[in-house]
DNA sequence: GATGAATGAGTCTTCATTCAT
DNA sequence: AATGAATGAAGACTCATTCAT
């Protein structure tokens, strides 16, 4: 018996994408779709393909699990953009970089960009989550201080630039999303742009 | 039997703000502040403070309740700026009149104002409700036509006007009541019209 | 139709025993013959000819449900023994009395009686509820006091004594339903009572 | 391999005391402190630390582990009497120095005092368990016997003695640790044994 | 219209037990 | 022997909704 092989085999078998993930997986559609009280955790596990007790095992609670869920996409959308950053080019390039990089993501992850928007103002994620999933950009601060400095952008409080920048990209991409007015893909993005840059 | 009277003393005793209205209040605070499914119908009728067999008189069931309560949010909004308007003026001063009408409305009405952040993106709104309420808003197609005429704004369909406004001005608003940046009142409201203008 | 007689019937139809009465009793057998933990609800509101929703209706939860049931059961203990007492008569009857009150209601209520050294030992009734069923017996302090400044029992403290008179009893009933010794109902009561008099 | 060396460092590693025992030990605690049905396997495993399924190797169910330890007490008690007793000596004498063994085994052990005091009368035991656990003291019958013949106690059967005694000695106990009535430890001792000798 | 007791399907969560490693 | 992930039946409790009064 070929013990490589067979190992290999049982791991594809049993753990296609790990059972934490799957379950996350579930739990973003479920709660996107259904709302998080809407989404019964027994649901959660048969779409998730394990049984009701073992959700538990994974998660103390369902309020865990959302946190969790909330932070695991936050830090997703946050490593992504990063992984992307260069930090020895120009402030509007890398700031631009970003935005594209926020776009492209939720091009990609249309699931966790409408838990985004339906969470982030939801009472059902703790505050201490949101405290810290905030904290997965705060290395773009240095961005927008350089930014400030180059005269790239007004010179506002991050606090400012942030919530707004937020806004505007989700809009773009739920203008993407929902299909409904007569501009293409790049035209959104780029009239989207055009309000972060003077603004 | 003296219909006046009668009428009179029950009305004033029983009914001081009418018993529809004290529900929807009700409703409006423990729906923003739990979520739909968290907030029991039995919890809000006891604030509404009648009995749990009464708010099923008024609402039929607890999804026409929060159809009902986002549809008189979204009018009492679009009513409040409509009452402001006055079509003999130019396009820029009616737009910007609409804008600081939707802020004040706004600060005067918090939770409604969490209340639309919060459902909007949410399943538990009725897709026909959420159309409904956007009607509410189809008189300012007018003004926009116009301004993108006079070069106020610039030549973009309505929905991305419409989108790109709601969430500035959302914006806007989250950050003059999380009052977390270092900036006046007005100086937010300033430079979140610039985004708009502009853009 | 003869209002009063049908009101009468639906009466007894809808309220044999009056529901809370009803959960009580069946919580009683169930608790007794399967322990707290062992008797589920919804065992208990099926035995009591109810919905399980009902069931919480009158008591918020499980352990309000046996705390209210060994409140009632000892008070009814209590009610019955004092109800017999006559303080115009000497300490030894009125001592006397009490315990035959005891042993009495104890022979009519054998599954009281279980309950009772079943759960006065057990984690599942709350310490503050024990205390309060306590309460229901002090009136017969003034009894003891009397006894022992008239010489029929030691000069021992309160808690000595009542320890001891309900361990005393306890086993003289269980003496009696185990009907596993060869002795009849009173010399079985008589010799218990031979102990108490002179420890 | 050397068998000696490695048998004895994993069992002083790995079982300083007996897995089985730590087992016993730490059910007696949490189903004395929660109760049968309150004290999760899972906590018991954790407690004796060891995994839930090691649990299972040394206990088929958990009816089984309450059962043995039930027995694995009562006959720890049985043996530490019996180990004093002298039948070369006097009845009474013989009869006390069971009363003071029981008392002291007691005052040692008072988790097990409260565990058979509160599981006696439950139906987490099985029935057979409890008549086995009674024949541990069937050596005792002679004794009393004895004592009858030679006039110590009163001519009653043995299953009035045994309960009657059984009662007065988990009295005593109880006023011991409960240490709420104005006596010192021996005072209670002897006014508990008062009773036994002349009921 | 107004009440609130009653319902029971549905929810989250627990836990004894198994079994592949 | 030992582990601990996995199971799923079962439990306590909730809550939208009804209906007799």
């Amino acid at each position: 018996m070929n013990s490589l092989h067979s190992g290999q085999s049982s791991d594809l078998l049993k753990n296609p994408a790990g059972k934490r993930e799957m379950i996350l997986d579930a739990a973003l559609h479920l709660f996107t779709t259904e709302g998080f009280h809407g989404a019964p955790t027994s649901q959660i596990s048969k779409m998730a393909g394990i049984s009701t007790g073992t959700l538990f095992h994974y998660f103390p609670d369902k309020n865990v699990l959302i946190d969790q869920l909330y932070l695991t996409i936050k830090k997703d959308l946050a490593d992504e953009i990063q992984s992307q950053d260069n930090p020895a080019l120009g402030s509007k390039y890398r700031l631009e970089k970003c935005f594209r990089g926020f776009i492209n993501w939720g091009m990609d992850n249309p699931e966790k960009i409408r838990f985004l928007e339906q969470f982030y103002h939801s009472p059902s994620i703790g505050e201490a989550v949101k405290v810290k999933a905030g904290e997965e950009f705060e290395w773009m601060r240095e961005i927008i201080t350089e930014a400030i400095r180059d005269g790239v952008i007004r010179d506002l409080p991050f606090e400012f630039f942030g919530v707004m920048t937020c806004q505007v990209l989700f809009g773009v991409l739920r203008l993407i999303s929902s299909n409904s007015c007569e501009m293409s893909v790049d035209e959104i993005i780029e009239s989207g742009f055009a309000m972060i840059w003077i603004g």
